[in-house]
DNA sequence: CAGGATCCCAAACGATACTG
DNA sequence: CAGTATCGTTTGGGATCCTG
């Protein structure tokens, strides 16, 4: 986690002129938590139906256990899912979307959608670059 | 605000027909390339007007000249700023926004929004977390 | 099964120092 | 002014071993 203590008291002009994008150190920090590298294939697996360890570890193979449990901790922790100890023999454990999760869906999709629709402008911008910058 | 009732679509492409390709769509590396650190900050900035890069420094004072170096190579890569040569006689350069960058915009607010939104609730599931987990 | 504990590497980032 | 280059440090992630 970063916590860039060095406030500027020097220049605090976040003026917008033309919208409202705000972009908070408390906003970078959320968005940096529940938007990671694993954060989006978790959310979208337990959307669908609760999960348990080793289910999601199957759902997306390319994690590894560690960043898996990573990953589902700080999602506890920031309230999106949640984590049910069912006592069984060997301790099974489940995982769950929240009601607060499920709020993320939207702008999640949103964003999604935005990246289907200019993936290709995106790619094109990327070999344009390339090409003239790095022949 | 969020009517995801039956909206159970994933916008990450299925490809799993004939196998397990899975996790990553382009979407993720997309989204880490216009969404990291800097970005919502730079693009922040560069919504409201066009800037130069040490003004671009002065309004975000927590950046190094290094990570706004490559903040901004990312970004136009990505062809959501452009960067103007200005032939003055110390070579003026100038950054703006492109038009796909501002369609990143709308995307970006709704993030913003729900971040805005839920900041709150997530500040007290983290302190609940924290308590009973870390004592 | 669900993870904690380690080691280790690679990428990211910060801090200078230097240049056209 | 607008960077590039280099170094040292921090961080994230993968791999592996081990436990309740």
């Amino acid at each position: 986690m970063d916590t860039d203590g060095t406030d500027d008291t020097d220049d605090t002009d976040d003026m917008d002129t033309d919208g409202e994008l705000t972009v908070d150190a408390p906003h970078r920090e959320l968005l940096d938590q529940v938007l990671d590298k694993w954060s989006l294939s978790v959310l979208n697996e337990l959307c669908g139906r609760p999960c348990r360890f080793n289910e999601l570890r199957r759902s997306i193979p390319a994690v590894t256990q560690k960043s898996l449990t990573a990953t589902l901790r700080r999602l506890e922790r920031n309230g999106v899912i949640e984590r049910d100890v069912i006592s069984t023999r060997p301790t099974a454990i489940q995982y769950r979307i929240t009601p607060l999760g499920k709020t993320l869906r939207h702008p999640v999709d949103v964003l999604l959608a935005w990246a289907s629709d200019n993936l290709p402008a995106i790619e094109r911008a990327r070999a344009a670059f390339d090409a003239q910058e790095n022949p």
